[in-house]
DNA sequence: ACCTGAACACCGTTCAAGT
DNA sequence: ACCTGAACACCGTTCAAGT
């Protein structure tokens, strides 16, 4: 790679995160090329699509999140750290503007995408851990878990996304998916 | 009202209609007003934003999930109703496109638009009745109950949306928010 | 009183020309 | 091999001119 494709790589990356922090996951690509100082074509080279640029730059994010997920499941027992995990996923789902539209590709049976594939195969090692002690529903999938936490998302969303709430709505949502009845 | 604008008017409303149907809730105003054999002016003229057009379009069918309500609530009793309710209500959020953007203004203490009032007074009447029962947690507010539905349509969306699914979720929110311990 | 459609600003995307 | 930016198509919104 040569060193100014190197640099403008870099500098597409940071103006997208602020951008998209900014204005949400619809900002302007045009206003994300100037502000690298970069001619617009440049940016399409780099990144063929919106979404391939906003996975770029959420990538490291996205990892934290994964990373997160292996040191709770480490150092808690499995409810809790799945509580913990789930929790902190809502939250960065609710902060980081965009992140909604990517943690989607998350929640189908086969993620197309990396970002998609990583958060899958934490759930399914948190999920797993706390069914085997059996508290949870055997027949809840990674992927249900994963698409009603952003249904828990949404709804903390639409009422202002503190962390109360969403200890609110999660708390429920895990009352739900125990198993009931022993 | 003079002739040619109430003609103007109800062409806007069915051109609307068939957009939002085709193209989401972003379907092109532009295009919009091209269907309906009218300047893009009269559409602003009679529509001042987006929002009260896609509220416009979909009047008729929020007031039919208010009556629907009330239908439920005199012929069965108050758990079924409100289970029954909610799940026209996720099945209509995930078939109606737009109508998602347009029930998120009744998910607040204090809805600003027409549709959100009636839709939120429906939730309260047949929430209120279950709760009296004794069966749901009487910390559940209307506003937390629209919120949390908003969700579980949102996960079900993400699961392509099928009646079967809705239920699924919709059964493990219900059974989050009923009294536990007794 | 209401309608029309040109006009302006803005954005996404492509591609010929440059280095 | 990579970059630039003009060019094109499209959309939202306004407003002077028309009836």
């Amino acid at each position: 790679m040569r060193a100014d494709a190197r640099r403008n790589h870099t500098r597409l990356l940071n103006a997208a995160a602020s951008a998209f922090a900014e204005h949400g996951e619809n900002a302007s690509l045009d206003d994300i090329a100037k502000r690298a100082g970069v001619g617009s074509g440049t940016l399409y080279r780099h990144f063929p699509t919106r979404r391939a640029l906003l996975e770029a730059a959420y990538a490291a994010r996205i990892e934290a999140l994964g990373v997160r997920g292996e040191e709770l499941s480490r150092s808690l027992p499995p409810g809790e750290a799945l509580t913990m995990w789930l929790h902190e996923l809502c939250a960065a789902t609710i902060q980081v503007r965009g992140l909604k539209t990517l943690l989607g590709t998350a929640a189908t049976d086969t993620p197309l995408t990396t970002c998609g594939t990583l958060v899958k195969s934490t759930a399914t090692t948190l999920l797993t851990a706390a069914q085997s002690e059996g508290t949870l529903r055997p027949d809840l999938t990674p992927t249900d878990l994963l698409r009603l936490t952003q249904g828990v998302a949404t709804a903390a969303e639409l009422g202002g996304g503190e962390a109360r709430e969403i200890e609110r709505y999660l708390g429920w949502l895990l009352d739900g998916i125990r198993v009931s009845g022993d």
